[in-house]
DNA sequence: CCTACCGATCGGTAGG
DNA sequence: CCTACCGATCGGTAGG
């Protein structure tokens, strides 16, 4: 799947020259290396954390020399930035597509079960280091880009309300909406401390049945029966 | 409230000399001052994080010079576990004390109330540096001391198990208890989180009143009526 | 993107 | 528990 790299707009984006537009450090996007250090920090910051985890770690980690990955990204802070707006633009992204191709009557349920199916996705799928470095090392996050990252995170949730709020009203839902909102991302977000995902013959297959059922294990903890 | 200092036992106990049994550095308890750099470590692993403080900030945090915390304590590894091994500790103690305060013929439900109500004043209440550390900076402590606090953990989680079962059995449960509790301890631990709590007046009353709501909320949530 | 390097900070220790 | 210190590592940069 490929990320839009045209969202990226950087916190402050200075006059534009004429011409050929120069990219910045952090928007340039020469072949793959770039891609190649985001993912590389997603992984080494999910495993060790943020602060565990040296630049040079990160630079061995795509086969570059302990100064270059300073020619792409400005700071280790910019780096994290990085991996958490490309995991949340992801996220979201998928998210959006998910719901898409619900037919357009689908219950509240129905669409609840979409959100969770494709948040487990997202948590504990194939490249599903970028969410879980954002969940566990926000307060590294810089005060810009943590403004950012946070507009998509609210986007993000914002499609869970509505589903959530008409679940209340229909009695399937027994607790405050926005408090049933944290306890259930809560409840979620956590599996990706204990998820252990399944390896070896047909691991992929095993993987998709297990997030499912992880998915429907979820709705029955938390939505009552339809009245 | 005093934890007993008498189960920590040091990872490698070399010869025993006779006499007034020497303390290792991880054992002594001089006055508070351990005490203080526990509560300081504490405070300081959840502001930052266990590899973003260094043993100089929690030195001047309890007014000490930088050397001094390895008086106290072999290395910085060893200072996260006992912030780990005291919390936990303490956790399980209180959580013992509130269950012994039940009656005898209290149901699951009320059992589950106030498992989830203890939980929550471990996690939110006051001194609650310790077990969110625990949670958040796992991996940073040293296999040794892992598996000690691990024990403690599941002698903790343990006692959740005979109440998830009988709601399950009751349907009062919608999920398998195994995986309930994983599910319910996320969205209890993820509190942690969000949870902001209540300053000036009458602050603490107000806590106390937010946490049962809290508690209220939560199994509102996760529990159908009974049959 | 590499080479070569800098100043700052870190965990930890010897000796008192 | 302090003083004084060490070697290692870190984020980051100049110049090519």
């Amino acid at each position: 799947m490929s990320l839009a790299e045209s969202d990226l707009s950087p916190a402050a984006a200075p006059r534009r020259p004429r011409g050929r537009p120069r990219k910045t450090a952090d928007e340039r996007d020469d072949g793959n290396r770039r891609r190649e250090l985001v993912a590389g920090a997603a992984r080494l910051f999910r495993q060790q954390g943020f602060s565990a985890t040296s630049t040079r770690d990160i630079a061995a980690a795509v086969g570059m020399r302990s100064g270059s990955p300073f020619y792409h990204f400005e700071s280790k802070e910019a780096l994290l930035g990085a991996v958490m707006l490309e995991g949340m633009q992801g996220a979201l992204q998928r998210q959006q597509a998910a719901l898409a191709l619900l037919p357009a009557g689908a219950s509240p349920r129905e669409r609840l079960r979409v959100l969770v199916r494709n948040h487990f996705d997202v948590l504990l799928g194939p490249d599903s280091d970028f969410i879980p470095v954002m969940l566990y090392e926000w307060r590294s996050l810089e005060t810009t880009q943590r403004v950012e990252v946070n507009r998509l995170k609210d986007r993000y949730e914002a499609e869970w309300v509505p589903e959530l709020e008409a679940l209340h009203a229909q009695g399937q839902l027994g607790a405050d909406p926005a408090l049933a909102r944290l306890m259930i991302f809560g409840a979620l977000n956590w599996s990706a401390q204990w998820y252990v995902p399944p390896s070896g013959r047909s691991a992929k297959a095993r993987a998709r049945a297990s997030l499912d059922d992880l998915t429907t294990s979820a709705l029955q903890l938390f939505l009552k029966e339809p009245a």
